[in-house]
DNA sequence: GAGTGGTCTAGACCACTCA
DNA sequence: GAGTGGTCTAGACCACTCT
């Protein structure tokens, strides 16, 4: 009958969303145990286990041993955004791609990006400094410290070919990362980097970058606000 | 020896992302299958899928029947951020919340809110438009439409005392939410409600809410650009 | 056609935590 | 102490998709 069927726990876990959306299982109130779940469904009990599993990692219900499985009762929306490379997304959107170096040196970190970057007192860091453009029009300013010492091959790298977020990406791969979104200004500076006027919204990026726990960059992406969107996917089921 | 044990299959996923980092499995390679890497490890092959399937949940790791899984070749980064209830944002922070109403009316969507709400041509809509007060403080301005036929029950409700925000989280629970962030300068009517100044950056969360996909509701949320910051949680492993 | 992942089952043991 | 979820196992069948 239906297109995409041949799962037998999306059916449990569809079953048992419509019973939280009807309020057949109430806000806050408990609902029956795996075991007994399984025998009303006529499935096994790792089944129901599995269903439970991922409406509790969509936030639908809590789950404690003992206790047993609760819905949520103030629920929180969750959004997850895709962060792609810059390159990928710009000519994902059909645009051609450039990348200019602005600055690259090894500088004394100011308290902010020291404390981001986590580093002792006194300890010099890599700065880079960048732009990436959509057919010819700046997009995004790349404003990035790099930890050294976390990875000291950024020392023989010009940037001069290649952004260093895209290194990054090649060199360490699959490290985990902070993000932090939000709204600001743009200065003088700033707006002359992305072709807009000081005081234009722009939209931020801040992302911490670590591996094996220690940071190994921190970075400030900067987009004009009147063009960009950031988008998130997926519903609950 | 360590605190958080007892799982099998985490320490396998854990093993296999050391993997991929150390370029034991290099990026866009295929790695062994599931019976092999059971073998190795020594359990299941249930257990290695479960692994595997949490890597690929991740971006780690890409999986097609027959071809086997490979390490992505090119990893996109994920973020996952809580947008909360206002009024629980503002209490977890220790801040007294306070709401107040503006203005609400049924009325003819414009062409854009139309849109959203996937509304044929000629139907009027509830426009609600609300201020959410941390201390005393504007935090977010609310301003929202809502499809009379997906909930008529807001007909009856005159927003005084409870946020449509709020209504809507206890009306209709984990519904499924589509959400766009961008960045904006306030206009003069947004900058007053705000206590900003006009063309001050403002951070915009925009959400359409569906249910058994009918559009329910769709909103922009307006914060100040200086004091909001949007957080994302969470490593791969 | 054949190889790989995707899922289900039945049973088992364990870990947590509530009463 | 006892009830509940969390996980593992061994075996099985199936669905997809590459060759």
């Amino acid at each position: 009958m239906s297109v995409q069927e041949g799962a037998r726990f999306r059916d449990v876990k569809a079953r048992l969303l419509a019973r939280v959306r009807e309020r057949i299982y109430a806000p806050g109130a408990r609902i029956p145990g795996e075991a007994e779940l399984a025998e009303e469904f006529g499935c096994a009990r790792a089944t129901v286990s599995r269903a439970l599993r991922e409406l509790a990692e969509a936030g639908v219900v809590e789950r404690r041993r003992k206790a047993g499985t609760r819905v949520v009762a103030e629920p929180v929306r969750e959004a997850t955004v895709t962060v792609p490379l810059v390159r990928a997304q710009i000519e994902a959107r059909g645009q051609a791609y450039r990348y200019a170096l602005l600055d690259r040196r090894i500088a004394m970190p100011g308290a902010g990006a020291r404390a981001r970057l986590e580093l002792p007192p006194g300890r010099k860091a890599l700065h880079v400094r960048c732009l990436h453009f959509a057919d010819g029009a700046p997009w995004q300013y790349e404003d990035r410290w790099i930890n050294l010492e976390a990875a000291p091959r950024a020392r023989r790298e010009s940037f001069a070919g290649i952004s260093p977020n895209e290194w990054l990406v090649r060199e360490l791969p699959f490290s985990d990362a902070e993000h932090v979104f939000h709204a600001l200004n743009a200065g003088e500076a700033e707006a002359d980097f992305l072709g807009v006027r000081p005081g234009d919204a722009l939209f931020a990026v801040e992302r911490r970058t670590r591996l094996d726990g220690r940071v190994i960059t921190w970075v400030r992406l900067l987009h004009p606000g009147a063009s960009f969107r950031m988008v998130s996917r997926g519903p609950i089921a």
